[in-house]
DNA sequence: CTGATACAACTAGTATGGTAGTATGGCGAG
DNA sequence: CTCGCCATACTACCATACTAGTTGTATCAG
């Protein structure tokens, strides 16, 4: 388990404090080394990087637009509890996106350079899976979608991808390491890869959805083994009524 | 013409200063009062409000991250031009999602309460062709989607909806008043709205993806136009590869 | 006149101070 | 013992002060 000082030696210097803030608590709280339900506060983590609260007070916004957080005004700022439902619906969304992204990808084809770097990615994920090096296989997973959705020039896709990864991050780092075996998760990613070489887009939309479904099997064992993870749910019961606000900010 | 005071004058005084300075700047952005290119400063904002550089500036980093602005450290924060990458690539995720949107509702069903509300939206979008009510049909059509998405139980698709709609919607208004007509878009919402009822799932998709599809048609008219609201770019040419960066705050 | 350089006038980034609101623990009244 | 009040110690939010980097310009050397 990394510390928060660990994570803050491996940022740049050159970047601007709060984005180094905002990458080291991410991290900090998909991996859980800060738990589900723990108040920070500006001045604490402030004090403990050894800087202004100025900036950390920026990155607990980011963070808060990124569902990793709650900040309430005048009282403190909290990680928030895996929820469910926030997940679900995570899910839901990456699974919209990334499948538009393979689809394309099977209709209009995709570059030869970019196939080729698939392919080297899906080598190296096999290489993880004997020693079962799972923060590894992570990297190269995050990788392997990524180069997905920019070979077929959908950056924005990408950006949405990876805020609702973080969601679905969370309770992956929570599985390991009872979650799926890696090899399942690269014979899948090795579907994806061969069904758009195939151009076989309904083939393709089909792996890729079957991929993404992967984390709806493990959930309800994890919400059983680890309950003070998870917000308490109503299970069925509706939500707040977000209706007329505008826009996240806050 | 609205004035940024005048739009400052409608947030609500309860609300965070960011917050509300967010809103005002946003709408601000999409209604081309402040106009592509256009150097804005956080003491120049902070003295027409009357508040500090501190909220404004993070109403620029939220501004930044929804794409409208960008900010050269040490600088200046300009308005982002048009881009019709962005635009293209907002239009493929927002299609992506709201199609998931709709094929979920004609799978499951959605409730009475919800369709309901949407045909009384449909009524109201009527009402606004004649008059070519065109500020009361866009709260409407973004009343439509929202209720659609919030009606699934899918509150983080309609996060992710919201935040591409404002590169579309700088287009849109842009458009105003030589866009389709408002009679065509009112009636792919009730086409959209029939499939559901009907259960017809491969109509609600087929629909939906028209009716989001309407925006491309106008593009190329556009920029021929208001070549000064667009980034430079020469306009049929294959864009090259997008940087590679790392989540948006950096 | 041309080119380089120093400086002035900006900018955003960070640090620090002040204010108002909220939770909490203890104390006193019932 | 229980309930309500109040002092206290937090919190985040906003304002202000300071730092550091960029840019345009005026000045001076060649």
């Amino acid at each position: 388990m990394k510390t928060l000082q660990a994570l803050w030696g491996e940022t740049r210097e050159s970047d601007p404090v709060r984005q180094r803030l905002y990458q080291v608590l991410r991290q900090s709280v998909i991996q859980m080394v800060l738990a589900p339900g723990q108040a920070l506060s500006e001045k604490e983590i402030a004090d403990t990087f050894s800087v202004s609260r100025q900036p950390v007070r920026e990155a607990f916004i980011r963070l808060s637009e990124a569902g990793l957080v709650e900040v309430k005004p005048q009282r403190g700022t909290y990680v928030v509890k895996i929820s469910q439902r926030a997940v679900l619906e995570a899910r839901f969304v990456r699974e919209a996106v990334e499948v538009a992204v393979v689809k394309l990808a099977a209709e209009k084809g995709i570059e030869p350079a970019t196939l080729t770097e698939l392919h080297d990615l899906l080598a190296r994920q096999r290489r993880c899976i004997e020693p079962n090096d799972n923060d590894r296989f992570y990297r190269l997973d995050e990788a392997f979608h990524r180069t997905l959705s920019l070979g077929v020039q959908q950056y924005a896709a990408w950006k949405v991808i990876e805020e609702v990864r973080a969601q679905l991050d969370r309770v992956r780092y929570l599985s390991v390491p009872h979650s799926t075996p890696l090899e399942r998760l690269v014979d899948q990613h090795a579907n994806i890869i061969a069904a758009i070489e195939a151009r076989d887009v309904h083939q393709a939309e089909q792996a890729m959805s079957l991929h993404l479904r992967e984390i709806l099997v493990s959930m309800p064992d994890l919400i059983r083994r680890f309950p003070a993870m998870f917000e308490e749910q109503a299970a069925f019961e509706e939500p707040e009524t977000p209706v007329l606000k505008q826009e996240s900010m806050q």
